[in-house]
DNA sequence: GGCTTATGTTGTCGTTGTCAACAAATAGCT
DNA sequence: AGCTATTTGTTGACAACGACAACATAAGCC
């Protein structure tokens, strides 16, 4: 691997993949910033004025960037317009839950234009979710066929996914076992669909949106009902391992004394850090983490606060590892996790400042999430768009309402 | 990051970057081969055989490669070069330990030419580490003077080295603290010199040349008299973080009713996977791993059973973190922990069953390291070459025995 | 209104890889 | 030994791409 090599090994470059990779780049840009002006990328990518101009023609050509007015600047010289990401340009984004089957719209920059919620209480099953989002897609089609044009559909799926096919390998809180997820949902629809695990596409979202927008190597946990689950990027892609399967810290070893886990190890994060005592805790029966919270931060029982710092100490635990293990810039605590850190952010810091190496220590910040409940429609739509943000040029210039066919064969983890 | 863009985000390509990677794709190919066929390049890289007849002259003319006869091969059709590795290419590998400094002599293509070991019975300062390896160094340099082209010196240090400079925050064996063992080293010699820890430059040669050779994903785990050290390969590139104190497995919870480590922390894997006890029980005061192993193998004694068992069901709490996180292809077992899973590999493969997810454990093989002795030399020397291998047209052709004084600029993890 | 500054626009040029035609070198067959 | 088929190196024409310089345009400033 000829260190520095990347997945892709071995395969020359030639005057194409030089257009492409600008191409991706450009693109790249405009969708993390929002939109900066041509004399902006000019200076960002060191290409020359004219070749920004080529490229950002071709990309408004192919309807991923729009050109508009340059802001009023105040600066002297020629104005430069402003390079935006198309809103046309969209991906949906389907996040099935225990409880609800969340679908959305996003467009390409990342902002949410739409958001359905639909209640399943009684579960569903990988049939019935790709039948109610094709139900629900369907719905829509009409406004997205008018004057949109969708790239795909990426789901956010609670469990372990296959990246080389999207096939769902375990969902315990679904209940889902082999289930071929994304081909289901590609016959259903005919919308291209690409699957990944929610904890790993929310560290994707923080990453690209949230609190670690300028950061490359971070680190994501998340506590939700079904569990905790976790996101690695690393040196700014996501970390993906052979299959898929990385970021599984919630069963990590934090507890030796502990108790058996589903997953049949001992002691692991998930059994000691969790949602259920809390709202027990607090008189709860079912809460969003934001209702969760406000309780906890409501309460002035010591026994509420016993919890949340005995939680926070296992948490520390299995931050102490991954903090060692990957030295990261950032950990971004969401759900729950997110409100016992607010709840006593000193007693967290505390617990890590005495079992981090300091020198890993020293340069790692804890955080909340920031992108709230767009979270995982953010996450889900960047692995759809992936395919298109690494290589613009590969997708027909097709008119809005058209949307692609072919296959994404992109990784999560990138390629030159 | 564009999912999917590296490190240098946002820098545009032209027709040098293409030359620049495709010299850097070809020359890697070489080293890491040892040397195949002008035609074998052709397929592999999937360029045109005009292109490479061009770039090999090139990596020919800057003393990189050299065209050798076509091998007697039994092929119909004209024959093919064969393209090596020039083997009057050498970087220069140091390591300090505690009882002694190694210094090799290493060939591109990673073969060792020559090892000097120097005893420093009483340890060594960096300073005078540094006087030793400057004087050994001039010892040679007639001989690197006369024949070879030397690119730097690659440095593999048993504790945290800031990834920039070089410096080595904290090496506890050594009792070094913040030393600029880098700086000191160029200021000595006057070669370039790249600095690492030791577990990480072991996962880089054995995911070049060992175990791990077609491996884009793998953890290696180092058992020394220092402790543990690990290093990690993910999708084909070295996990550094943001100052390369990534890949530090020893300071993993293991036992929560463990003792207190020299960390600080509770229940590290160093506190309860070690060697001393071992050597205790086998009668041994000091031994390197193979006399160690072999002692063990010969005891009859339960009482070393039980703690190779002992230690086993650590590493195995350990590993299945590791596992669980990063979903890794290859687990590289390497000093005595090799020798520990050796004595006894069903225990811990059983161990490991029983608390790995099921989904990442199915991919992953367990091993022993295969280079050896020649581990640390070609890992350093693989950091010392790294900046050639990525950007083969940044060295001067300089005539052999000449040698770079640029300071090498590159990261671990590649650029693309 | 003229000057300065910054940036878009246009046409030319150099570098790079591709391609096709040809030459060279080998194995296998007669 | 000579012929053919096959594979690969070699050479020169060619196309794509970004760089560059000259010019045009649009803003701020005096």
């Amino acid at each position: 691997m000829a260190v520095g090599e990347v997945t892709q090994t071995g395969i020359g470059s030639n005057s194409d993949h030089v257009r492409r990779h600008n191409l991706s780049v450009i693109l790249g840009l405009a969708h993390r910033t929002g939109g900066l002006s041509r004399a902006q990328l000019t200076k960002q990518t060191g290409l020359n004025r004219s070749t920004i101009a080529a490229l950002v023609a071709e990309l408004v050509g192919r309807q991923l960037v729009v050109e508009m007015e340059p802001d009023s600047s105040g600066q002297v010289g020629r104005p430069s317009p402003m390079v935006r990401p198309n809103p046309g340009a969209v991906a949906l984004a389907v996040n099935p839950e225990v409880d609800a089957i969340t679908i959305g719209v996003v467009a390409l920059g990342g902002k949410v234009l739409k958001r359905v919620r639909y209640p399943t209480p009684n579960g569903a099953s990988a049939t019935e979710t790709v039948a109610i989002c094709a139900a629900v897609i369907e719905g829509v089609r009409p406004e997205l066929d008018a004057g949109y044009r969708t790239v795909g559909i990426g789901v956010a799926v609670p469990g372990l996914v296959r990246e080389q096919d999207g096939l769902v390998r375990l969902a315990p809180h679904l209940g889902w076992v082999d289930e071929p997820i994304a081909r289901m949902l590609t016959d259903a629809t005919g919308y291209p669909v690409v699957a990944a695990n929610d904890a790993s596409l929310g560290a994707l979202a923080e990453s690209t949106f949230g609190a670690g927008r300028d950061v490359n190597d971070l680190i994501y946990l998340n506590g939700g009902a079904s569990g905790i689950g976790g996101g690695v990027i690393t040196g700014g892609a996501s970390l993906v391992g052979i299959a898929g399967y990385a970021g599984e810290f919630g069963h990590t070893l934090v507890n030796s004394a502990g108790v058996i886990c589903s997953c049949g190890a001992l002691g692991c994060l998930e059994t000691e850090v969790a949602r259920a005592p809390l709202l027990k805790l607090v008189g709860l029966t079912d809460a969003d983490w934001d209702e969760l919270e406000l309780a906890l931060r409501a309460s002035r029982s010591p026994a509420v606060l016993a919890e949340v710092e005995r939680q926070l100490g296992y948490l520390a635990v299995a931050l102490r590892n991954a903090i060692n293990v990957f030295n990261p810039r950032l950990v971004v605590l969401g759900g729950f996790l997110g409100s016992l850190y607010a709840i006593a952010p000193a007693y967290l810091d505390q617990k890590l400042a005495h079992q981090t190496l300091p020198s890993a220590r020293e340069g790692v910040t804890i955080s909340r999430t920031q992108l709230g409940s767009d979270l995982l429609m953010i996450g889900a739509a960047e692995l759809a768009f992936e395919s298109i943000l690494s290589d613009p040029a590969s997708s027909g210039s097709a008119s809005l309402g058209g949307h692609l066919r072919t296959h994404p064969a992109g990784r999560l983890r990138g390629a030159h």
